[in-house]
RNA sequence: GGUGGGUUCGUAUAACGGUUAGUACUCAAGAUUCUCAAUCUUGCAAUAGGAGUUCGAUUCUCCUACCCACUACCA
């Protein structure tokens, strides 16, 4: 048995989206599994279409993720050039792979399975739009590499003159006319494809001498002993094409075997997720957030609050199940669980709210002083210096009311500064429409305040509402007893619970809701309390 | 257009010929509470359509529909 050897080949044409991840993530989630090796490769062949600080987006992304590669242009991004008892298959960056495919390419023409080809751009264009215009689809194949401009059709000394006066020419396979390509897919069993429907690929350029896709991948998969390749479905059409270059080069024996994965979907509508997706939808589509040379910024879950722990796992819940109701794993408990067999067939449309979620478990997850660290930044930006073991008393409180440590500020603003407004924030958003409900006249504040003129938690109607004798009530209980024994008293006295507790909630908070009035009270002291029930009274009284 | 792939509640998925078709997210209702959350309980909601194989099809086969990918000297 081969040891287990995977990698994930990314192309540094721009950010990493989270598809990529996902497949970075199923590709070392195997490795770990079979105690194999994940490589991170770079498929840097486009010259055209490099885009600078991509490859470092790439290596950041998966460090963030935790997603680190055990062999290949490492986590730090260190360029590893010469083979070397570590990296016997250095270099990990096709670019510096370069004179490696030239070789291999030839191999293919003396072999009889390519050839060289000397169409240019412009005659293939100009093939392509005169199909076009009688209905068809032009395809450099069988049914007409005979009438182009290639070694197939030109004498042999011509070609020689031609490969070494002109630069742009390039060797394309010889797909073979009307053969059964049979394949095994790892997650979606056996395929056939006849190849008259598929065409003669450029394999090698001679204007840049770098190979394409299809030449490098297999070279290097090869050359490096890689065992499976686990890649998104997009890929799945030209699968037949490498089951043949892997036969003509007389590799089939060490082929490896192929998965491929379901693509992610965007959330609505239909289409595979594209960059625009999650500014649109108000999601991010990419880890880190990520500018443009444009100067376009993209979002990123990072930037976003997201843990990484949490995005790693909702990732790993799209187009996998471990086969129990286990949702929450961490990558160690992924590595255990993960399976290719369970890997579906289907597209996955991705769902926001569902990565919310992922994300409140894991910050519930969290122990009070490592939250109390990611939240005082937030709230010196505020211009609020706090005591740290006050705020870890804070976060305790407030730390299930939230699905991001950002929101911990808009939670409870009062347990910072006192209220200098008072609304009906935190009235329930539905509630309004709900009154206009024919089939439910009745006002759901009703259970709570039977008394509709004492009902009064809109904007407008605290001045009412601030008019009662509820104050008095509110100012005495508070005076006279602690936050402990508040509630006791007020019972004690006969008066109405809620609607005292309330007026002390608004004093204290600014608004309806709120954490409970003894552990806000614990919280900002009892003089505090007293001077914002004072202050209200000023305002409003 | 051609080729390949796909199709279970709105979404992610389970059920690898026999279940009242399960679970999670979302949404709604109820319980609880000093409010709002949280929590708990309940509810809404699906096998794309049609043939066939079978005692029995979500599951196997075929056809149709729809969706997706690919169809570059891009990956």
């Amino acid at each position: 048995m081969k040891k287990t050897r995977v990698r994930f080949a990314p192309s540094p044409t721009g950010p990493l989206h989270m598809g990529g991840v996902r497949t970075a993530l199923y590709n070392y989630l195997y490795a770990k599994k079979n105690g194999g090796t994940f490589v991170l490769r770079i498929e840097d062949t486009d010259s055209h279409r490099f885009v600078p600080g991509a490859e470092e987006y790439i290596i950041e992304s998966l460090k963030w993720c935790g997603i680190l590669p055990d062999e290949g242009v490492d986590a730090s991004g260190k360029v590893v050039e010469t083979p070397s008892e570590k990296h016997p298959y250095a270099p990990y960056r096709q670019s510096q792979r370069k004179p490696i495919y030239r070789k291999y390419a030839e191999q293919l023409v003396r072999s009889g399975h390519a050839y060289y080809a000397f169409d240019s751009a412009e005659d293939l264009e100009l093939c392509r739009s005169r199909a076009e215009n009688s209905g068809e689809t032009f395809i450099y194949n069988y049914s007409t590499r005979k009438t182009l401009c290639n070694s197939l059709t030109m004498p042999q000394d011509e070609v020689e003159k031609m490969l070494e006066s002109r630069n742009d020419w390039t060797i394309r396979f010889l797909m073979p006319e009307n053969r059964t390509v049979v394949m095994e897919d790892l997650v979606r069993g056996h395929i056939e494809v006849n190849t008259s429907t598929l065409d003669d690929k450029v394999l090698w350029k001679r204007a840049d001498e770098l190979p394409t896709y299809h030449l490098a991948n297999i070279v290097d998969d090869h050359l490096m002993e890689i065992t499976e390749v686990i890649r998104g479905e997009e890929w799945l059409p030209s699968l037949p094409l490498h089951y043949l270059l892997y036969e003509a080069f007389g590799w089939q024996d060490s082929m490896p075997r192929f998965a491929h994965l379901p693509l992610l979907l965007k959330p609505v509508g239909n289409g595979k997720l594209s960059k625009r997706d999650g500014d649109k939808m108000g999601f991010p589509v990419f880890p880190l957030k990520w500018t443009n040379s444009q100067g376009e910024v993209y979002r990123g879950y990072r930037e976003d609050g997201y843990f990484p722990e949490a995005f790693v796992n909702l990732l790993a819940m799209l187009g996998w199940n471990p086969g129990t109701e286990q949702e929450i794993f961490s990558l160690d408990g992924l590595v255990e669980a993960f399976s290719l067999d369970k890997v579906g067939k289907s597209g996955a449309k991705f769902n926001p709210d569902k990565a919310k979620w992922f994300n409140k478990e894991y910050l519930r997850m969290k122990d009070d002083e490592q939250l109390a660290r990611l939240f005082i930044p937030v709230l010196e930006q505020k211009g609020i210096q706090a005591d740290f073991e006050y705020v870890v008393r804070v976060v305790s409180l407030i730390k299930e009311r939230a699905s991001f440590v950002q929101e911990f500020w808009t939670i409870a603003p009062y347990l910072f500064i006192a209220p200098r407004e008072y609304s009906a924030h935190g009235v329930k958003a539905g509630a309004a429409s709900r009154q206009e409900d024919a089939k439910r006249p009745a006002d759901p504040r009703a259970k709570v305040y039977d008394d509709a003129a004492t009902a009064p938690f809109l904007a407008k109607d605290v001045d009412k509402f601030w008019k009662q004798e509820y104050y008095e009530a509110a100012l005495d209980a508070m005076q006279n007893s602690d936050a402990d024994t508040l509630e006791d008293y007020i019972r004690q006295k006969g008066l109405p619970l809620g609607k005292v507790m309330n007026c002390i909630r608004l004093a204290l908070t600014g608004s309806s809701s709120g954490l409970g009035i003894a552990d806000i009270m614990h919280l900002i002291g009892k003089q505090e309390s007293l001077d914002r029930m004072d202050y209200i009274k000023q305002r409003l009284g």
